[in-house]
DNA sequence: CCCTGATTCGC
DNA sequence: GCGAATCAGG
């Protein structure tokens, strides 16, 4: 692979919006973070961010999006896993980590809102009525405890994805704790994440 | 251990 | 110019 001006204006664009090396180098394929690193160190972009500025540089300020983009699946497609879990087992939302750069550093005190219905019709996309076993939700429950309570830019593929909380409130984070090898998830979440949908009696509720 | 960016230096 | 190896951290 070779640095044309497209895979260039990638770099740029990423390495600006604050992706890693590692990160940039992945969607870009063929190449390392190495070679993403020394392409950014020889297109003269570095990231110098001390305190201290020597006064010379000084645009790109950054200006915020005008079209901040919601949120891409996160949120409407972030499940209830207290209360309605098991997200869709094939498309996971890794896919919707991936973007967001930006998470917005918090802001809205407490926003009139009562119930969150993510605006559009996609709602379907929720098995629902699911039966999960007992000891898997009870394993959750406490793993929700210990969980490492990281933030979409902080997962990696190997951390656990589960998304907890309120994604419309600060009251948002992701499981984090360590994945298992090729899952999306921890231990624990996999469990309730995946189900061998075979367990399916009838359940009065 | 996982990850980050920074630098060096043979190619 | 390129990027693996290495360094220096978190």
């Amino acid at each position: 692979m070779s640095w044309t001006d497209e895979r260039v204006e990638t770099l740029k664009k990423m390495w600006q919006e604050g992706q890693s090396a590692s990160q940039i180098a992945k969607e870009l394929g063929g190449v390392t973070r190495n070679a993403v690193i020394g392409k950014v160190h020889r297109l003269g972009l570095s990231n110098r961010v001390s305190g201290g500025r020597p006064e010379d540089e000084a645009p790109e300020p950054v200006a915020a999006s005008p079209a901040p983009e919601p949120a891409p699946a996160a949120k409407g497609a972030a499940p209830r896993p207290a209360a309605a879990p098991r997200p869709d087992p094939v498309a996971e939302p890794a896919a919707a980590v991936r973007e967001e750069p930006r998470p917005a550093p918090a802001a809205q005190p407490l926003p009139p809102r009562r119930m969150v219905v993510p605006a559009g019709q996609p709602l379907p996309p929720q098995p629902s009525a699911n039966e999960i076993s007992p000891e898997a939700l009870a394993s959750v429950r406490e793993v929700e405890k210990k969980a490492r309570k990281l933030t979409l830019m902080e997962l990696t593929e190997r951390t656990c994805k589960w998304p907890i909380g309120d994604p419309a409130t600060d009251d948002f984070w992701f499981c984090g704790l360590p994945s298992l090898p090729g899952k999306p998830y921890c231990d624990a979440h996999v469990g309730v994440a995946f189900q061998p949908m075979s367990s399916r009696r009838d359940r009065r509720r």
